[in-house]
RNA sequence: GCCGGUGUAGCUCAGUUGGCCAGAGCAGCUGAUUUGUAAUCAGCUGGUCGGGGGUUCGAAUCCCUCCACCGGCUCCA
């Protein structure tokens, strides 16, 4: 008998050989039923796997992070069996299970596959799930295996093959499907209850745009109809807060083909709101010792050949502006460091002087790949709420704590519970890109790992995602559809002061060369208000709101009045605005509601006689009737329990 | 930039076996109504059917090309 410990921490016996599959029937027939996987001593393995030795042992479900994955990439193999049944001959690359269902990469060779051609293959799908074939694991001998894919023509299978260790390879086979696989799998087909093909797209062989481009096919599959239902509907609504959408409907902002692609126009309403946003950092900035300055949205190609950033992204950026002289050329600005460089350089620096933090909410230009724009998310004139903090050695670590103490007071004043902090290296195997000296990169990232953690931040290391210059420290969250975008970064920089020969004197009367810190809180404007947007559903805090209530009068009878509490509530700096509209109170209502204005003030001849109005509150309802002095103690409170948030 | 899809009024959308002056709702304007907590009624205005080129007696509809947007890929100082 072997020992089994269980996630309550008790230990079952069990015979050596039984599956861990039988294990969960010996618990119970429903744990039993709902099991995709198994994890033992933490690998998550097959269930019908066989006990081999005493282990921690927990059975993952659908509640499970591992049991999703495990049913999705059983519904690639699934998919593509499916497809292999209509298009004999397709090339198959690769079928993993990804963070909303899963997606198969597929050489159609000279197919054509068209969206349309999705809802057949989900039927077959469905059709092959019922047939409850088992999902079968082998392992092969490497010779064995490349021979099978050159015989099946594959060569994606065959490339991949060629970088494994023999001895681990394993093939899994359900029905007339045999794919090369790591595995783990669930049990049968029949698992696989609910199925829904969401898309195709195209994706490059191992993601190099030098490669052939694959056809991708993302799905999402479910054990159970209604889940995939409740999907679908979280899907419809989540695309009702979508930043564009909300962006259009409240007049934030907009685009324009004759200015161009990817260059937002504020509106009115849009521009409101970014003031009050910046008004709100740059309090906390000068609270926090920095100095406000402006630098120009141009600048001369030697500066940015100084930074580098003319080597590295020269190319791919917005051709030189040009003058009269055939000797000069202009830039428009793509990042502000260069020019806070050159301010700090304006004058000598002591150590007494440092700190020295220069912020600036510089707009930069730069050019995106046309594809890649994206909404506010991704475009190409933005303003980067940016500082950029010249200190010496020995205070680095302070001063990057000092910045997440600002970052996280901004996403806590915002209501950003949900993010996570990314320790972006560099890439371990392309040091290439990289500019600087190793000592100053191994210095920078210890500096950020020390900091996080004395922050207490939970972090995840991300490989590759480093900046050319230094290593970062990246706020992420998510957007309404679950993509993720870097809002706040900071960022240390040991090769900027280098290039540009920056220096304090010491106290020691000897030039010493000072460390920087690059850092955006917001990240930018124009992304942070996307995600702001999809994060409240376009409900902004009433201390963000540019109309804090609108005024309703019944009839036009009482439009002088409205005027009055107007002209009243703006001494009392609440924001609004009267609808004196000849429509019923139903329809002004409704279009207050529609269009997110958190209080409504409705006043008619009850109102008018009394020196009253009544309060109505976005989504919640009418507040009853009262004075506006204590309409006016209501909304400081609110703003009150919306910034006091340290 | 690459693959696939979409593009009709300010917004949401109808209209394709090629054929009457291209439609609806909302918004806007004008008038009536003077209204009590999510849409008052009537009339009117508004469209180079994304741009350009072609096929045809005839194109929103078919073909070519460019542009923008959407979903991905690659990229992201």
């Amino acid at each position: 008998m072997l020992k089994v410990t269980l996630p309550d921490g008790s230990i079952k016996e069990c015979e050596k050989g039984i599956t861990f599959l039988e294990i969960a029937k010996s618990i119970s027939e429903g744990l039993a039923r709902n099991v995709l996987a198994a994890q033992v001593d933490g690998e998550v393995i097959d269930s019908m796997r066989t006990l081999e030795k005493d282990c921690q042992l927990s059975l993952l479900t659908w509640k499970d992070e591992g049991g999703k994955s495990t049913l999705w990439h059983s519904s690639a193999h699934l998919m593509a069996e499916a497809l292999e049944f209509y298009y004999p001959g397709i090339k198959l690359a690769i079928g993993p299970s990804v963070t909303n269902g899963f997606y198969y990469d597929v050489d159609f060779m000279d197919y054509s596959f068209k969206e349309e051609d999705l809802v057949k293959i989900e039927e077959k799908m469905k059709e092959l799930s019922k047939q409850k074939n088992p999902f079968q694991r082998r392992v092969v001998p490497k010779n064995e295996a490349i021979a099978y894919f050159k015989e099946k023509n594959d060569p994606y299978k065959v490339e991949l093959l060629e970088e494994l260790e023999d001895g681990h390879i394993t093939f899994y086979s359900q029905g007339n499907f045999t794919d090369l696989c790591r595995g783990p799998h669930i049990p049968d087909t029949s698992y696989i209850k609910a199925i829904k093909l969401m898309s195709i797209a195209g994706a490059y062989w191992r993601g190099d745009e030098k490669n052939k481009q694959l056809t991708r096919i993302y799905g999402i599959t479910f054990p159970k109809q209604s889940e995939l239902e409740e999907y679908l509907h979280r899907l419809e609504e989540a695309k009702k807060r979508d930043h564009r959408k909300l962006g259009k409907e409240l007049e934030l902002f907009t685009f324009s083909q004759k200015v161009g692609q990817g260059l937002p126009l504020w509106l009115p309403k849009g521009a409101e709101l970014r003031e009050r946003l910046e008004n709100f950092l740059k309090k906390t900035q000068k609270k926090a010792g920095y100095q406000q300055v402006i630098t120009p949205h141009i600048a001369n190609k030697e500066l940015y050949v100084c930074s580098g950033h003319y080597e590295k992204y020269g190319e791919d950026s917005f051709k030189a502006i040009l003058t009269p002289d055939p000797n000069e050329e202009f830039y428009l600005k793509p990042m502000n460091c260069p020019h806070h460089c050159e301010i700090y350089k304006s004058k000598p620096r002591s150590y007494k002087d440092l700190p020295a933090r220069f912020a600036e909410f510089g707009t930069v230009y730069r050019y995106e790949q046309s594809g890649e724009l994206h909404g506010l998310t991704r475009v190409r004139g933005f303003t980067q709420d940016d500082a950029h903090i010249f200190c010496t050695p020995e205070q680095v670590k302070e001063e990057f704590k000092k910045v997440i103490d600002i970052v996280l007071y901004v996403l806590k004043t915002l209501d950003f519970k949900q993010f996570k902090a990314q320790i972006s290296l560099r890439s371990k195997e392309d040091r290439s890109k990289y500019i600087g000296s190793e000592e100053n990169w191994i210095k920078a990232e210890n500096a950020i790992i020390e900091a996080a953690n004395e922050k207490e931040l939970s972090t995840f290391i991300a490989y590759g995602e480093a900046a050319f210059y230094g290593p970062k420290l990246d706020f992420m969250v998510q957007d309404a559809l679950g993509r993720e975008w870097q809002l706040g970064t900071i960022q240390v920089d040991y090769n900027l002061p280098e290039r540009f020969e920056l220096e304090y004197i010491g106290a020691d009367n000897q030039k010493h060369r000072p460390v920087m810190i690059h850092r955006a809180p917001f990240g930018s404007m124009e992304r942070f208000v996307a995600v702001l947007l999809e994060h409240c559903a376009g409900d902004f805090p009433l201390w963000l709101s540019s109309e804090q209530a609108v005024i309703l009068p019944i009839s036009e009878k009482f439009n002088s009045y409205a005027e009055e509490i107007s002209s009243q509530l703006a001494d009392l700096d609440i924001r609004t605005r009267i609808d004196d509209r000849n429509e019923k109170i139903g329809k002004k209502i409704r279009d207050a509601e529609l269009s997110k204005i958190p209080f409504m003030l409705i006043i008619g001849e009850k109102e008018m006689n009394e020196k009253t109005c009544s309060v109505r509150q976005r989504h919640k309802g009418d507040l009853g009737n009262m004075t506006l002095i204590q309409f006016s103690d209501i909304l400081k409170e609110v703003v009150q329990n919306e910034l006091v948030k340290l």
